[in-house]
DNA sequence: AAACCTCTGTTGTTTTTACAACATGTATGA
DNA sequence: TCATACATGTTGTAAAAACAACAGAGGTTT
């Protein structure tokens, strides 16, 4: 395996915390495999079974669905040192929902991780892989429960309630600045940005809270 | 650790495939602890932070959020068998977004599930638990990767569209039955039930499927 | 069979949202 | 400073959804 390519392997979720010389011995005995492909190629198909984890090494992919009435759906886009396909790899009955596809030039790190839970195997480096998916998992499982708790209320006023809400947890005081633009926050809560605008002007009339651009500050009413 | 209590365990996703014995050996290395609750009473408060796995022994829970504005957000309910906090505990980093009580008189087995990545203590059983955990967070982000897939579409045509090729792609087939009534899909896409009453047949008609009841028969065009 | 209940579909009305077009604000570089 | 590009706010209109009220279908109990 290439070192420049072990090198950015620590800049991903999955090896942090792991000595480069660690993860070569780790890598090695998992089986994995470096593979390239072409823009336009196809890395995984909807319907296969996935044993491996893959890691982008270099480029990027498109994940996307194809419906009943062959309509397009993309679901996501990953770039260099995250991963995709871990669910299925971590659910044994699982087959693959989506179609990923390489948007350019893009070198992929697959590699097993069930093997990795293997009896005769335990050592620090592999506990820490361990760790680091399970909270890679933790980690996503927790973001979309929060996106799915704001997407499904029923009305733009109460998805921007309880987003907003959210953020003044996260941030532990009642004013802060949010991750995203007018356009992005409407895209993440699905609903129409001038639509968005115009109840957020709204909201604030009616005294929820004050807002100019990303910074925001929630009223007690 | 009581004996009936224990043969329980094996029903839990958690313990599937562990024996009984095995079972109480881990939980007795891992810290393991029951814990009694009244109804009504506070399991877990959101905030706060959270080293442990809940197995809900017997009774049930609610997860619940209050907002900024004070309004109560329930999100889901836990009966016997079931676990919650598992993403919390699973990731170092994160606190508690919701607070749990207990719908009835209710009894939790707590455990700590990071103890059981120590490296002096692999063996077979500590394996299939770890592997079950992967499999549950692995199982819980598709499942709600693919709600959200669905409850993130514009309009009640484009949700239906999109729940009814998941079912055809799940199901193998274009003819399937689909698990929920009509109020219960309203609720899972999040949409009024009636609108969505009126959506399907408007649908049929347009000839995207036939349906009776729970079973459809989706139609290429 | 009759009475009852729940689920589902239909329709008219009201409310909300999307959409389009444009105005204003803000940041950036020539 | 001016020109420019892009983000955000505003408004009117058309479309869609929620809501409410009711009717019929199917199943169950007596």
């Amino acid at each position: 395996m290439r070192k420049t390519l072990l090198g950015d392997l620590r800049d991903s979720e999955l090896f942090h915390g792991i000595r480069r010389d660690e993860a070569r011995r780790i890598l090695e005995s998992l089986d994995a495999q470096l593979k390239n492909y072409r823009k336009g190629q196809t890395i995984l198909s909807a319907g296969s079974r996935v044993r491996r984890i893959a890691l982008v090494m270099e480029g990027s992919v498109t994940l996307f669905q194809t419906d009943f009435w062959n309509r397009q759906i993309i679901i996501d886009r990953r770039r260099s040192g995250q991963i995709f396909a871990e669910a299925f790899a971590c659910d044994r009955h699982a087959l693959s929902s989506f179609t990923v596809q390489a948007d350019e030039a893009t070198v992929i790190l697959w590699f097993d991780i069930m093997d990795i839970l293997k009896v005769d195997a335990a050592d620090e480096s592999r506990t820490a892989l361990i760790r680091n998916i399970m909270n890679t998992l933790a980690m996503k499982n927790l973001a979309l429960n929060e996106k799915l708790l704001h997407v499904s209320r029923r009305s733009t006023k109460e998805k921007l309630l309880s987003f907003l809400s959210d953020e003044a947890r996260k941030a532990g005081s009642s004013e802060f600045d949010i991750p995203f633009s007018r356009q992005e926050l409407a895209d993440y809560i699905g609903v129409d940005r001038s639509a968005m605008s115009a109840e957020l002007s709204r909201l604030a009339r009616e005294g929820y809270f004050e807002t100019n651009r990303s910074h925001f500050i929630l009223k007690k009413m």
